[in-house]
DNA sequence: ATCAGGTATTGATTATCTCAATAGGAGTGC
DNA sequence: GCACTCCTATTGAGATAATCAATACCTGAT
């Protein structure tokens, strides 16, 4: 039994004739004869008397056809699912983006991955950036926004877009007004951070190594689980804190925070897409990261 | 794509790798590959990851193999019910059957039916057999149980039981003590009938045209619509009747109604099992003939 | 009977499926 | 890094199945 026979087999009893059935799905008479013979065989049961004039269906050919059609309507949702699937009609895609990304990166691009591919449905996990690749390498999601690199083979990173952090203090804080900072002054005043793990704490402590002040020095005022809390704490004057301009500028309005720079001190990094290597992506990834760098171009 | 293929996918996702999945299809590695390149090429979209240490479905495959599972599922349906339908179980037979048969023949049979063929489930028609008969050829049942024969070359009649026709009258009626009646004495007293095209009412017109005896020339008392109106009536002291046996020895015990013979009259007639001869016939209806046949052996 | 309109069969051709052999790739362990 | 193992991909040949043209055969209608 094969598909085509399915398909001959109805246009046989639309028909009413092998010859005309044979018409429909341009094959000959005779190969339809061999076909239906073939298929009886297999099911050991007449599926037409033959009239002399053409065919009709047996009792048991009634029962057939219920589920040759149905088999065949199968088929087609498998194709049209399958198309739909490739032109990005209703489809899913699952990705994961650590802290700042899913909170400042991610929601602006809605709005247009909506209007441009309307048939895809995003579903977002947060956590930190070891998290997002850890999900990653265990195909949870197909695609980690993450703010730090982290040096596997069988990661591809790609850049998205460049973020720095800055130092920050509340408007009341006695480094408000200061035009800058320098690196020494760092240490005895509280600094809030937040939880190991995260990209932004990944790249200040490489920053800082490199301009010769061991991070260990640094005096930890607080440990927060969220980039929210920490703005919060700082905005009230507590110590002082190294954030993403991404939050900061999204986030906070004039007023709220003060920017101060370190002389000397520059914290760039990068946010960057990843995705497993050995892992083709699908059509609806690919169409997420065309929307994503587009608009952070 | 075909059956083969969606099963070999299966076989694949199942095991993770092209050769385990060929060996559980018993097929070749080599062969594996080219028929999951083929699916991919006429799909258009990667099913596989190759990863070096087998394979993984992509999100293409996992939409793929919902649908694929879906489809083989179906076909397995289809299989399953061919064969119950050959094997009887769960099958509709659609019958009919004239008067005498359907009150008297089929009711008796039921029981033995069903103890051997549980899953068939009959449906019954009921008129005269001319519409039974009208019935058949339109397929609308696949097997008729008449009390008379048309010639037609469309119809296969094999005989189920013999049936005779007698006279009876009823028990204050003054033939009720008669031994036998002579051929004339018939003519003047009211004569109870069944309407047009019934089996009985052919078999006495010729046995008494056989007999020398114009039909028309009997007194028509009345003309009913079913044979217990016709009992009824004779029981009740009008007129007579010819009905038949089988009807007089099922349906009324002793002194209700008393058979008459007829000089020199005998009133034989068949009672036929009828079906197209151009259609076969479904195992359920080949087993109904062969439970009814022993039956009535 | 004969004819028209249908199905079954046959033998040759072609497309497809299948395999063995082998090349190529990717992870694993030393 | 290098061999090794476990995979998949490719190739060419052979087996199998699908297809067709031609024709035989059947059935109902005239």
């Amino acid at each position: 039994m094969n598909f085509r026979q399915l398909e001959l087999f109805i246009a046989i009893t639309e028909t009413g004739s092998f010859s005309r059935g044979a018409e429909a799905v341009l094959l000959t008479q005779s190969t339809v004869s061999q076909h239906m013979a073939a298929l009886e065989n297999e099911l050991g049961t007449e599926l037409f008397d033959r009239l002399g004039r053409g065919v009709v269906l047996t009792a048991g050919g009634e029962k057939f056809l219920v589920h040759a059609r149905r088999i065949l309507a199968e088929r087609d949702v498998l194709r049209q699912s399958m198309a739909s699937f490739q032109g990005l009609e209703n489809t899913l895609l699952k990705i994961g983006a650590s802290n700042v990304p899913a909170n400042y990166l991610i929601p602006p691009v809605l709005p247009a991955l909506k209007q441009k591919h309307p048939g895809i449905t995003l579903t977002m996990l947060t956590g930190d950036s070891r998290e997002m690749i850890a999900c990653l390498e265990k195909s949870e999601i197909e695609l980690a926004v993450v703010g730090s690199y982290l040096i596997t083979k069988k990661i591809e990173f790609t850049p998205l877009i460049a973020d720095s952090l800055t130092l920050i203090v509340g408007p009341n804080h006695r480094w408000a007004k200061r035009d800058s900072l320098s690196l020494a002054e760092l240490i005895s005043e509280p600094c809030v951070v937040r939880e190991e793990g995260s990209g932004s704490g990944q790249a200040l402590h490489d920053a800082l190594s490199h301009r010769g002040l061991n991070p260990e020095e640094l005096t930890i005022g607080a440990r927060l689980g969220s980039n929210e809390a920490v703005l919060q704490a700082v905005a009230e004057g507590f110590g002082y804190a190294f954030v993403s301009e991404l939050s900061v500028n999204h986030n906070l309005g004039a007023g709220e925070l003060c920017k101060v720079k370190v002389d000397g001190l520059t914290v760039d990094r990068q946010i960057w897409l990843a995705n497993l290597k050995s892992r083709s992506q699908s059509p609806a990834s690919k169409a997420f990261k065309e929307v994503l760098t587009k608009f952070y171009y």
